[in-house]
RNA sequence: GGAGAGGUGGCCGAGCGGUCUAAGGCGCACGCCUGGAAAGCGUGUAUACCUCGAAAGGGUAUCGCGGGUUCGAAUCCCGCCUUCUCCGCCA
């Protein structure tokens, strides 16, 4: 969410800024603007009518400790007509109030200057990429097949069980899983970060901070009876840990990562790009979060990039890392870069991060605030996050590259977690 | 799920209709004292918004959250959340 303050200070740049989405936010930052200076006029009136009123309220107070009762009688009936005045006005000011929120929770956050203009996938650019990208020796056999030859996951029991997205990881399936989850877990504590293992259900104001909510609650499994939601990704119950807090600048930047499996309704999925683990209602990922001092936070993404980058190589994927041009990058991130590794089977490039800077987007939703040693004002933190990485891509596309005539052969950097070199 | 007791500043803790502008203590910061430190003494120590301003200042709100009563609410009433104790259920 943006501020109102910076909104009113910046109108061309904002609304400028924002068409690199292909946003056209003029209309609603004109009448955020023009909502905001009715407020402000109304509250100043309201609040100068509630000092008058407070201090008639203790004039009142010592003419009845006086005995003066018959005065402090007249005093009240004139406080009649200033509380009317003050329940009309704060009406009036909980309706603006209500607008204007309505209003800024429609804009999304401004991109970084260095996102590219663009509408969609078509127009991201590519920053780097590494891995020989080859065809596999063999026929190529896309990792669902594979998956049913060495028995590893089963698509239709986790139908049966659940239905379509829930596949069911079986053996060795199951130990790959787990052990990707050791492997990232153990490499994201020795890059610095923090180990949570946070709750998988989330309420509505953790869905507001982040910025699931509202308007993008259809992704999010919704649990009606308790008003729970089951969480997309960690990145929700992770930032919202330090919902409402002020941090000592000097602490910065926080650095917390988790396993948890996500749940994602994606109402919008169809064809092949669905079948397999490419995509699913549930699926497993280790995140890596940044809490960090807004005028660093561009270095932490780049700093979270070549982390993400380094798990990339270890597990010896064809990669590619994109900046997301304005129309792809979400309603949240100022800036973004997804990982693609390559799954030579399907000959398709298959996402398996995307590490995103939220600037103060979310913070100032979460109310995260950070604090220079000495200052006596706070600052709108910046939030990170990325994947770090999502589980079945990586392993759809292990088992399309890594194929062998003897077996799937299991990456250098997992064997000391699976304890085996090859799927047989 | 049932019964009872609580939720007050960074922390502990008092207050239970009007000098609450929230006592007192701890912690923290600065100053005095000291050769240096401790102790002692003094001063200060929340957040957001509004207004005017270079700053200082002034105003409003916030005692778990949301409503209500009242001229006036931390204090009274209603709803919700949450913590603890006991009971029930349970991996």
């Amino acid at each position: 969410m943006l501020t109102v303050k910076y909104i009113s200070r910046n109108r061309d740049s904002v609304v400028k800024l924002l068409s690199v989405r292909n946003f056209d936010a003029a209309g609603i930052v004109d009448e955020i603007i023009s909502v905001d200076s009715e407020k402000r006029d109304l509250q100043t009136r309201m609040e100068s009518l509630k000092a008058s009123l407070n201090s008639k309220s203790k004039e009142i107070g010592v003419l009845f400790r006086q005995g003066k009762t018959g005065e402090a009688q007249a005093a009240k009936e004139q406080t009649g007509i200033m509380k009317e005045e003050i329940k009309g006005l704060s009406a009036k000011l909980n309706e603006l109030e209500e607008r204007l929120a309505g209003l800024l929770v429609q804009l999304p956050n401004i991109p970084h200057e260095s996102v590219p203009a663009g509408e969609g996938a078509d127009d991201n650019v590519k920053v780097r990429g590494g891995g020989e990208v080859v065809k596999p020796a063999g026929e190529g056999v896309p990792h669902w097949d594979l998956a049913r030859k060495y028995d590893i996951i089963d698509f239709e029991l986790g139908n049966k069980i659940t239905g379509s997205g829930f596949p069911l990881y079986k053996g060795k399936g199951a130990l790959m899983q787990r052990a990707m989850i050791s492997f990232f877990l153990e490499e994201a504590i020795k890059a610095g970060y923090t180990e949570y293992a946070p709750p998988l259900m989330v309420n509505e104001d953790s869905g507001f901070g982040t910025g699931q909510l509202p308007d993008k609650e259809g992704q999010m499994y919704h649990v009606q009876e308790d008003n729970l939601f089951l969480i997309p990704t960690a990145e929700v119950p992770l930032t919202n840990i330090f919902r409402g807090d002020i941090i000592n600048s000097r602490d910065l930047p926080l650095k917390i990562t988790a396993y948890t499996p996500c749940f994602r309704r994606e109402a919008g999925s169809y064809g092949k790009d669905v079948r397999g683990l490419n995509r699913l209602h549930q699926f497993d990922k280790v995140e890596i979060v940044q809490i960090q001092h807004p005028d660093r936070s561009y270095e932490s993404l780049e700093e979270m990039t070549s982390y993400i980058e380094s798990l990339v190589k270890r597990l010896g994927l064809p990669y590619r890392i994109l900046l997301l041009c304005g129309g792809d990058t979400g309603f949240a991130a100022a800036k973004t870069y997804d990982f693609e590794v390559f799954a030579a089977a399907q000959e398709k490039w298959l996402e398996v991060s995307s590490v995103s800077n939220f600037g103060s987007f979310q913070a100032k939703r979460l109310k995260l605030r950070c604090r220079d040693e000495g200052e006596k004002k706070t600052m709108i933190a910046h939030t990170l996050n990325g994947s770090a990485l999502a589980l079945p891509r990586v392993l759809a596309a292990i088992l399309e590259n890594n194929q062998t005539p003897e077996g799937i052969r299991v990456p250098e950097a997992l064997v000391p977690y699976t304890g085996f070199e090859i799927i047989v």
